[in-house]
DNA sequence: GCATACTGGGAAATCGCTTTCCGGAAGGGT
DNA sequence: ACCCTTCCGGAAAGCGATTTCCCAGTATGC
């Protein structure tokens, strides 16, 4: 491996000359030595070494994100966004798949202390259990080394956050709804403390006020909407599902059973998953920037600036085939 | 920060002995000091350098993943099993996206040199352009340094591969469709140069000699697909996409036109894409164990045995409603 | 009982790069 | 002509681990 010191050598140089030429430094060096020292790195195929570069520096340049799985479109759009994002400050990105296990999660964290990693973006709320604690234990330890943290969707408290608008754009969808005339809802709801989906749930239900909606937990993925679908009352006219992928799980069992959408029921999701755009009935949904927000918290972790600060992303209700007015 | 030495020093140790505690090491180390180093370590809340240890030791722990786009599920899949394989042998991924520039590709592995990466996986068959002539050097020299490389796709010389049996896969596939009946096909094709598309194409059309099926080139993603089913002969009874997105788009575009599939038209696509398995009808395709692909290639890369091995995939048939017998 | 392993501990030399100093030379103001 | 900056090159001290020696203390073989 051709190091520096080889480069620095071959251009009858120092060390320090090398350094400031190769890889950026506040220092200028002057036109004659610069172009030696250039080609002498062509010439002997110089490749930084960034494990020295990191210990030397003192930081690294990659991002640590973390979601729960990467085959889930909505964590792909994410992870998308934040990679190139990064790309673009030169950084790269690490990513961890804890398939929701909580624990696997702490262990990323700490694994990406232990890079140095500049920065952590957690993806995917966590829910509200013992292990969070351990969690932001964990956390608080990374960023006294240093490290910058932002959390997709919960605000995690003294953390930069990119804030999903999940209640507001809830809400916007069933007033919607409701404006077509529905009267008779169902929300299969995912799981109770799941942050995100909790929060849909309740906008959903606070702008219906006196219609009391049925409300069916279950898991967020699509064998959870296929299930959760079964249990839904008679005389429901309007399901949403708290994530796209649960509307297709509620798709299929609404198939399954006979039942036509939108013909029998109307049907709604969240999230807008781009590959999923194919689908029929075209699913009504709220629509979130999901490459953006990936990307936003990227930003947000390397804008080294002062306190905490918070994003907002909003949805945006767009209504398709799988909802018919009464 | 908490740096060995502290520990050492906490502990009453010397740096060595710290450091064969911590972080393995073939030496042992008595029951006494050992207990006393670990000890020492928890109280102060020691996490290893890894770049430090890097550069100490010469070889890094990261396996580097090139993708064309994360958003793709054919990638995401790939990742997703990749991301476990690696996990599992205490290695961690760090993800770039291409976006199907052959020069961005170029740069990660350039990147993944500079990071010192164990391996580097390069998914998604690559163009047979000019640039690749740049890629193999690169290769070549990243390899030099002493890292692994391991393709997923094509048989790229020299280096470790997961080879994917698209020929005989598309082959097998269209003895199934010509055993229902079909005479007339038309292949949604891909780009001509694309090796992956080019395979199943060829295998597809291999298998039916003397019917000469219509082929359409063009982009390989869902667009791709639904532009090239608009010059799809008639007469044409089952169409072959080279892979499931590009199947999604044909579908809609039959729909717009107000052809029904199967019923006047049969489709198949290929890779079975988990995401799509919802569709209606559901398509006809041939599984690949995207996942494990993925983590193959992972266990090729870190198997650091000698000659470059091939491991083959093969993918399996899979007749759903998209397809109906004549 | 003596030479010969073998064990486990520690001192110190790396690994490859960044960066702080230090110092000489050149430019500018008066 | 002198002093003060400014500019740029180099020597050398880290960054935080790993690992090679070296050594003392035991254990083992005959």
């Amino acid at each position: 491996m051709v190091t520096l010191e080889d480069v620095a050598r071959h251009a009858g140089v120092s060390l320090a000359t090398a350094s400031r030429v190769l890889n950026g430094s506040a220092r200028q060096v002057g036109a004659g030595l610069r172009e030696r020292v250039e080609q002498a790195a062509a010439e002997l195929g110089y490749r930084t070494n960034v494990a020295a570069q990191t210990l030397a520096r003192g930081a690294g340049n990659v991002i640590g994100l973390v979601v729960h799985d990467l085959v889930d479109p909505y964590f792909a759009a994410i992870a998308d966004g934040a990679v190139r994002a990064a790309e673009a400050h030169g950084m790269v990105v690490m990513v961890g798949t804890t398939h929701r296990d909580p624990v696997k999660e702490i262990a990323y964290v700490s694994s990406l202390g232990a890079q140095r990693a500049r920065a952590v973006i957690l993806a995917g709320s966590r829910v509200d259990d013992p292990s969070a604690a351990a969690l932001r234990t964990e956390l608080e330890r990374y960023r006294a080394g240093g490290g910058r943290v932002a959390v997709i969707g919960q605000d995690l408290l003294g953390t930069d956050t990119v804030a999903v608008a999940n209640r507001s754009g809830a809400a916007a969808l069933a007033e919607a709804l409701k404006a077509m005339g529905h009267r008779e809802f169902a929300i299969l709801a995912g799981p109770p403390r799941l942050i995100t989906a909790a929060d849909r749930c309740e906008g959903f239900a606070a702008a219906l006020p006196g219609l009391s909606p049925q409300i069916i937990h279950g898991p967020f993925d699509r064998d959870g909407g296929y299930a959760a679908a079964a249990s839904i009352n008679p005389g429901v006219t309007c399901v949403f599902a708290v994530n796209d992928v649960m509307a297709v799980g509620a798709l299929a069992a609404f198939r399954d059973r006979g039942l036509r959408v939108p013909d029998d029921l109307s049907l709604a999701g969240f999230d807008d998953i781009a590959t999923l755009r194919d689908l029929v009935p075209a699913l009504t949904t709220v629509r979130l920037p999901l490459a953006e927000i990936g990307a936003r918290a990227v930003e947000l972790a390397l804008s080294g600036d002062a306190g905490p600060s918070v994003v907002h992303v909003e949805g945006e209700v767009v209504i398709r085939e799988s909802v018919r007015a009464r």
